[in-house]
DNA sequence: TCCATAGTTTAGAATCCATCTAAATTTGGA
DNA sequence: TCCAAATTTAGATGGATTCTAAACTATGGA
């Protein structure tokens, strides 16, 4: 048992999802871990590893950037979370929907959003028909500039 | 004219379109960028900036890295090559070839293969459409386990 | 419950990718 | 040819990620 107050129960399904990963490859539980599970489960975001840092760090004043990679790097091995890299900004993002959709990055204001999209669902079937794979998941991102960075490059070109 | 030699004048079509689009945007085709576009032409690869450069530096002894990340950014910038994100070493690959295809990646052997997919041309359609962004790179990865990796999972469970 | 140990965490150093800077050079048009 | 603007260059800089060794702890077994 951690020095830390154990923390409210309540989880829901996807955060039970990464850590029924984590427990399923023989690794421990540890609080950090659970942690950095919940705040992934509970973010609409498409955080970075700094990010997710910064947010858990509060409740763990002792967390260590390490273990949000060592924990990332296991989560993303495990295919329980997709690592999103480029957007721009040189870090990677994760995101903990590994569903099938489109990610857009923005490489002005690198932001990542999901889009959903209907010819996703059209492409999984192709792709697990004409490949001979078994598909475990995917990850698709488009880079570009959003709308409001478009506005905003068109302003400054005038 | 630079001190180098002038080298071998064929092109390809793909370094051809390469050059077209930097003159287009009105930008100057130094020999340096045109080394750079050759290099990129002329590899199944996608190959990351460092490697770029050490492909292109033997030819340009003076050639400096911000000199490949300015060409890169503005061939990007035009789209006439895609930014490819995430690969797993945390630097981004280029890729000259812009037509709709499909990465799949093994899961088990850790190989990945292109997988030319005319849905991909009709999602990229519909992306463009729907998102309000301006799509400059895209990466779309399938992974899982490959037909060999199927059978040899096969064998192992019997 | 307690122990042993293998797995984890930690802080900080080290590494690597990418960007920025200011000065020198070069391109392409007049 | 000459000039202005674009480009290249070397090196400094910033930031993300990885590495390391020592301290700590989750977990299963006694």
């Amino acid at each position: 048992m951690s020095r830390q107050a154990i923390v409210s129960q309540p989880t829901n399904a996807l955060e039970e999802r990464l850590l029924q990963a984590l427990r399923e490859a023989g690794l421990r539980l540890t609080p950090q871990r659970r942690a950095i599970c919940r705040y992934l489960a509970g973010t609409k975001e498409h955080p970075t590893a700094q990010q997710i840092f910064a947010a858990v760090k509060p409740d763990f004043p002792s967390l260590s950037l390490a273990t949000v990679y060592n924990t990332l790097d296991a989560l993303v091995r495990l295919g329980a979370v997709h690592a999103l890299g480029g957007a721009g900004d040189g870090a990677i993002h994760y995101d903990a929907d590994t569903n099938p959709h489109v990610n857009l990055a923005c490489l002005q204001c690198h932001r990542v959003v999901d889009l959903p999209c209907e010819t996703v669902a059209e492409l999984d079937r192709r792709v697990a028909r004409e490949s001979g794979y078994r598909i475990l998941g995917a990850r698709l991102v488009y880079y570009g500039l959003c709308p409001d960075c478009q506005r905003a490059e068109q302003r400054a070109a005038a």
